[in-house]
DNA sequence: CAGGGTTCTTTCAATGGTTGGAATAGTATT
DNA sequence: AATACTATTCCAACCATTGAAAGAACCCTG
């Protein structure tokens, strides 16, 4: 009498599980797998995160290491390579904007000396661009790369404000997530907050987690006119007060703008004395 | 009497032309299409560059905007997504030396004003990392995310004379390429330049186009004892002299190195003094 | 406002790259 | 030595992939 396997398991109901997915979409879903607290995996890691077996796994990420997009250790686990990064680099909501704003967003760093952070929108989040923090400052939430939540954050909350109506109002209509460290708003102050942020070109944030911080964030703006990132600077509740970090980083954003090609407003007092 | 076209042309030999190539290969090479010069285009733009027909390239960049490694603009054209960019950062190789390094370049920049350097080594050239450069600095060659040549750059030589063995002498073989304002050295001259860079810890080259420029670069080692990426700084020749910029550039380097876990050796004066 | 030229998109039948189980080799752990 | 895991090679079945063709949507220019 021979063994049976084929009463115990569900005999491989279409014997190719999986099949039939678009080739990119594996391979992308390979790199989608690296993230901040996997930056270095084997090909049995990638495999099972990315579900799909051993060797389709080998013979795609084969392809992506002859390009160049991973490269492999000497230990045999895969990274990402410089090749990939290389091209990203010409990302112009990525690099572009951050190349262009490096430089203010330096000045307001050596001036405040606190963490100076570059967004722009990816869908429901915002991704940090750039990051500058002294050497001594105090714990940061995110780093460059990684995503926030774009209704607990004050660089979030500028990316809010400037999307498109129907963007806001499906944020709008979702329920709250409770984000510890920060009180997270009924829709109707929500609005009220976005409309002011609108208004101030400024948006502002308390948190308590992970440390007692204040953030002032403020839109940079295209030539047509679209809020395509937002920039923020983050200090230790209790040190320099918001009011006075409001004009720095509203005249560090407004200089990106004008950089980016934006033809800023000029307030009516500012014309009046220019005509004399 | 008709035309017949099969005469002139070679009547589609197999049919399928370039049929067979990999998926990803394809879907890599419109990535690979995009450079400094086009970062935006157009589906037939890349169809063409990428060599491949329109319905192909279409289907496959549907894909690559799907996941975000690609993102269409407002007028039809396609650039570089924010997603890959955000996987991008990721590669240990890219953003992970470059926040190691980021605040050690800042001091450099800080007391000298000048343009500073950060790039590693990707095949038979260097890919620039990062880049300080002060809003009226001079004008300089290279961009963020771009490629310098290993024989005729200060900052290549450090990383062709931290290369293995073998991949020098594969580079050293090569007829030298002739690059302006950059006096092209003789094998020789360049195996006697590469030991001095090993021995001493400092890359110079002296440029006369795009400006006349001098370039101070120095290695940065990891926790294994392989320069895995190089420093440099770029000033108007005549303004601070070489050997003045060398102390600070080998400092700033071995700074980064350390932090990257590098036991640097210690010199024999220091330790006897320290010994007492 | 036709009309030639371009780019973009959809369709679809043929097919060859892709697939993953199975087997093998390599490596670490018990 | 045995066990467990990972990495790699092999290969026949098969389905995603392919690109010519045709249509749709725009330009321009006369």
């Amino acid at each position: 009498m021979t063994v049976t396997p084929e009463t115990d398991i569900p005999p491989a109901r279409g014997k190719r599980p999986k099949q039939g997915e678009p080739v990119i979409d594996r391979a992308l879903s390979l790199l989608a797998v690296f993230s901040d607290r996997r930056r270095a995996l084997t090909l049995s890691e990638l495999a099972r995160y990315a579900d799909m077996p051993a060797p389709t796994a080998l013979r795609l990420i084969a392809r992506l290491v002859a390009w160049g997009a991973l490269e492999r250790l000497d230990d045999g686990r895969y990274v990402v390579g410089v090749r990939l990064w290389e091209v990203a680099s010409l990302s112009p909501r990525g690099h572009g904007v951050r190349e262009i704003a490096l430089p203010y967003l330096e000045d307001l760093f050596e001036v405040t000396r606190h963490h100076v952070l570059l967004a722009v929108r990816d869908n429901e989040q915002a991704v940090l661009i750039e990051r500058l923090s002294a050497k001594d400052a105090t714990e940061v939430a995110y780093r460059v790369g990684g995503r926030a939540p774009l209704r607990s954050t004050a660089i979030g909350l500028v990316l809010l404000a400037g999307a498109d109506q129907q963007f806001q109002e499906t944020i709008l209509k979702r329920p709250p997530e409770n984000e510890p460290g920060v009180p997270e708003m009924p829709e109707g102050q929500l609005r009220r907050t976005l409309s002011d942020v609108r208004r101030t070109g400024i948006a502002m944030i308390r948190r308590t987690v992970p440390s007692r911080t204040v953030s002032v964030a403020s839109p940079i703006f295209d030539a047509q006119g679209s809020v395509v990132a937002s920039l923020s600077i983050v200090v230790p509740d209790g040190s320099t007060p918001p009011n006075v970090l409001a004009p720095a980083v509203r005249a560090a954003a407004r200089a990106v703008s004008r950089n980016l090609g934006h033809r800023a407003a000029v307030s009516a007092e500012a014309r009046t004395h220019s005509q004399g």
